[in-house]
DNA sequence: GAGTTCAGGTTGTCTTATAAGTTGAACTCC
DNA sequence: GGAGTTCAACTTATAAGACAACCTGAACTC
């Protein structure tokens, strides 16, 4: 009995993973999914028969169908049966969401990522904007002028005016990573957004940005944003390491 | 009962999208995980007290909770409990066994978020890479080399390089999305990389971006990047506006 | 031919039962 | 008192049965 890890074996001992049934199944239907063997739409089993074929109860089975189910792989409709789903959109969609929901903690990262897409989208809004995207545009920051003072109107006008430059540069999934990017921020950035001045700050470096794409500038609209986004997330540090827990 | 849609209700008949319980329970521990108010390796009451909250059956529950418990939210011990999962690795982990095939009518909104985020990536990775990291990134091109004319390794050794890179600018967060990225792409890219030349092209390209690393030059880091990124999209769009379906 | 009915199959959900694992308190023995 | 054992009370894992809600297609009615 006496110290076996000496002897024979030190880090010999792998953890042993004793995967469910459910997770079992999930593997070998995700494996017929990604060898062809089962195609976009194409129906499987009823629940029922797969129970038979995998030898397992139907609890277990439903665990794995459900999972798969919830993350967008399959598709299941009530009386008819259990389809390969069509499209994969949602597939990563739902994925998307819940990664960056884990992530919330760490408003660095987010930020960083904001950083990347924003500067990119400020480009494409001032190659692609219309004439009608730079006037909703320009109501938004009349908006948000409008109600400073009221931060929490001003943060939803924030959020607002840098979404639809993303619109604007048309790509549906920096929009949606965006958009989810925000979600998780919301709370994050409150307290950095509150100190005194800070909305007019925003505003004006705003008005920059605008400028620069209404002159269908990309180069310096690029670089507003960046510096734009650059100083919140300077300000976010400062604050979260002056003021206690900084991890 | 004559054509109501043009009476009345032209698009207005939004699909129903009717979440299964298990879905919706899902959903609602989610936005748990992410307001905070469940915190990594907290513990989540017991499946039957669950039950009674949540006021469904004990199936639908468990349906729930192994589905965040295969994606790596949860964690759940026999006689123990269930837990908020420690760290988040595994769960794109799990996900990215299950990189699904097929598909890539995408391709161009995912090579723009690369390009957004490499660009990014390249820039740190020139301010932050230890030496280390540099000699890994070497081995990698050295191996790229070696592997000309095998394209399915030249693939994983140009995958390898650009998520090294990612990996030495310090940001899961980037990773992952990169690392799931280049998963959905996958096979989207292959018959563009598939052409004559082009891995010597694209290690040639290598070659220049990891001197910018080493040269500590963020800027034309991140500009080869760019055009790195930028070409292999280019040559993607050529290829599919040339030969056939389009959309 | 148009509409209705209905049997058989499908998923959705709840319930009950049992197996298997963990924990911590009570107990025994030296 | 301290080491080891036992055991009750909890937990999740899995299975099985029952019923509701739903879809499909064939048979039937008018």
């Amino acid at each position: 009995m006496a110290n076996i890890e000496s002897t024979i074996l030190q880090n010999k001992f792998m953890p042993i993973d004793k995967t469910s049934l459910s997770e079992e199944i999930a593997g070998q239907i995700m494996s017929l999914v990604s060898s062809g063997d089962l195609m976009p739409g194409q129906k499987l089993p009823s629940e029922r028969e797969l129970c038979l074929r995998f030898g397992v109860g139907r609890s277990s089975l439903r665990e794995a169908l459900r999972c798969l189910t919830i993350v967008g792989v399959l598709e299941t409709r009530v009386g008819e049966g259990t389809f390969l789903a069509m499209n994969r959109d949602k597939f990563i969609g739902k994925v998307l969401e819940w990664r960056v929901a884990t992530e919330r903690k760490n408003v660095e990262n987010l930020m960083k990522v904001r950083l990347a897409l924003e500067t990119e989208t400020a480009s494409n809004a001032a190659l692609n904007t219309t004439e009608d995207e730079v006037r909703k545009l320009e109501a938004l920051l009349a908006k948000m002028k409008a109600s400073i003072g009221n931060p929490e109107q001003v943060a939803a006008t924030d959020i607002a005016f840098h979404l639809g430059i993303a619109e604007a540069s048309c790509n549906e999934l920096i929009f949606d990573l965006l958009t989810l990017i925000r979600s998780q921020l919301e709370q994050g950035l409150m307290k950095v957004s509150a100190f005194p001045g800070a909305s007019e700050i925003a505003y004006n470096e705003h008005v920059l940005i605008l400028n620069a794409i209404r002159a269908r500038d990309p180069e310096s609209a690029k670089a507003l944003m960046r510096d734009h986004i650059g100083k919140a997330l300077k300000r976010y540090v400062e604050v979260n390491s002056s003021a206690g827990t900084s991890k």
